[in-house]
DNA sequence: AGTGATCGCTGACTAAAGTCAGAGAATGTC
DNA sequence: GACATTCTCTGACTTTAGTCAGCGATCACT
């Protein structure tokens, strides 16, 4: 990080990175090359293939492309004389506008889906059924590899809409597994109010982190200053379709740096029964179980661990 | 091949590949992106990164890159312009011309370079050391089997060029490995006549197939037709560079389809006891010990393989 | 020396991609 | 109801990318 030189470590894994991008990069010209055969420019077809079947706001789309206003507005206007789109007011608000699809235009995109269907089919095509397997299989393993590489860790207010959405999420699941349901405001009495305590105050101080996988909050983790000496892990989560990656132990192992970097000495946490992955994931991080400190109605368990000094 | 439906166990290795797909554009998108902050269009970008240090010629860049012939000397008139490139004549041959970087031009390029590398290297800077192999592994398997699809074999007359190029390197490759040397005049002597036959002479057709990578030989296999009943397997070889990747067993299947088709019932050939790997290939492909069958002065063992009609 | 082919360059294009400054309508705010 | 703001659209650009025909120099072959 703070290190701007190539460490030899490195260098063969980004050559393999580089060689990986010009190889893959020849594909993907010869995807774009297919969908030129429409004799459509490139930035329509990719608007054709963009847009969902049910529609898209002008607002989404320009973020989505990365287009000028007046270039999409000029891209669609074309696309209208063809017959494939029809643009019109958002029920809310007639100032934003929707773009769709025409039955016309629904055909066209279904040709676009074929004619990649058809580049990946003519790829399988000459691999015998091993290295098939062997091919998507590496294919989802560089997939889920780059979607880790892509999740954010930020701190964030406690009370900020991305924390409470992910503890929503958070209860809700709570609910679902905990064998005797789960009720936040029962569990939410000892726990401190959210915000940024006043200096010198005895509310413990809440760091909470949100993980982004391209903006999109797909977990979180707090934890709580007790006092000079002890800090609490709460709220460690990680939303359904992003699990498997280590986003969880990333959670972890950044609240530990953030209370090693606090001076904290330890660390401890409850869980319930039910989140046998949650205990397993604490004890190979080095957590061991501890006597009952606190009330929670709903932990079965508790852990607790030494932090060493900073390095 | 002859269906041009989806079958249901493809669809989904296509959505595996066009998920892929979607995702890497992105990062290639972002390199791309990084590569304009130099301000300058990305047709230029790509020509100096394409030029090596010691120079290319014109010819080679126009279709390494693909590019109309005026257009390519417009772009390299923009680099002189800006002092990164000087375009002289080649040594041999005064209409032809080769393009090589400056000083500039060189450390221009190594700015590329590091962009380059900087994308990468923070792809890995978020991810563990465990993570980071996962990935690195992964996207040499893709590389590996995107590689083996894009091998193609083709039927070639046994004296053309291509031809000549493998067997050159296939004799050169036989006299390093062989205990005793390899002499191709002492190995041709019972081997026929390349070139097409005249129908109902005696002297045996051969098939020569030789296996593209991009346009670039790697590798070579023949099949000598001796009479309506037996074929002789020869000559199959693949690059150093490309091994590894089953092209051997490709070529070898492919001359095996080909001797079908021409009704043959038996296939034969001999190899050295140093070729240990292509021994092992026969054998995993069900070819058995038989009696010698010929006086190859290099050959230490006889294989031979019963055909099934075709489907 | 003559002839035809090859190679790269220039001029003259076109199409696509993208930028920017308003105009005009709808909405939110005081 | 005045005023600022938001959102999209249009007109007027520029830059990039790419194509094509023809020219002049050079080479290979006779």
């Amino acid at each position: 990080m703070s290190t701007h030189a190539i460490s030899p470590d490195d260098a063969a894994d980004i050559a393999q990175i580089r060689r990986f991008n010009r190889l893959v990069s020849q594909r993907i010209g010869a995807l774009d090359q297919s969908y030129l055969q429409r004799g459509r420019p490139l930035g329509e077809a990719r608007l054709i293939f963009e847009l969902a079947p049910d529609g898209a706001d002008l607002r989404l789309l320009r973020t989505r492309l990365g287009l000028d206003s007046g270039y999409l507005s000029r891209l669609l206007r074309s696309l209208e004389r063809q017959g494939l789109v029809v643009v019109d007011a958002a029920d809310d608000d007639a100032r934003q506008r929707r773009a769709r699809l025409t039955a016309k235009g629904a055909e066209e995109r279904a040709v676009y889906d074929l004619l990649s269907d058809r580049l990946a089919q003519s790829l399988l095509a000459s691999l015998s059924a091993r290295e098939r397997a062997r091919l998507t299989a590496a294919m989802a393993e560089v997939e889920r590899m780059l979607r880790v590489a892509s999740v954010e860790l930020r701190l964030v207010p406690a009370d900020s809409a991305d924390a409470l959405g992910c503890l929503d999420s958070y209860f809700a699941e709570l609910a679902r597994r905990f064998d005797d349901g789960f009720d936040p405001s029962k569990h939410q009495a000892h726990a401190p109010a959210p915000g940024t305590p006043t200096p010198g105050s005895h509310i413990p101080e809440t760091l909470f982190l949100v993980a982004y996988s391209d903006a999109l909050p797909i977990g979180c983790g707090a934890l709580l200053i007790e006092d000079a000496e002890v800090g609490e892990i709460k709220r460690v989560w990680v939303a359904p379709v992003a699990r498997g990656l280590g986003i969880a132990r990333k959670l972890l192992h950044r609240l530990e740096d953030l209370a090693r970097q606090r001076g904290l000495a330890m660390l401890r946490l409850d869980t319930n029964r039910a989140l046998a992955e949650a205990q397993a994931l604490y004890r190979s991080e080095g957590y061991e179980p501890i006597a009952r400190y606190n009330d929670n109605p709903y932990a079965h368990h508790w852990f607790g661990k030494r932090l060493e000094a900073e390095a």
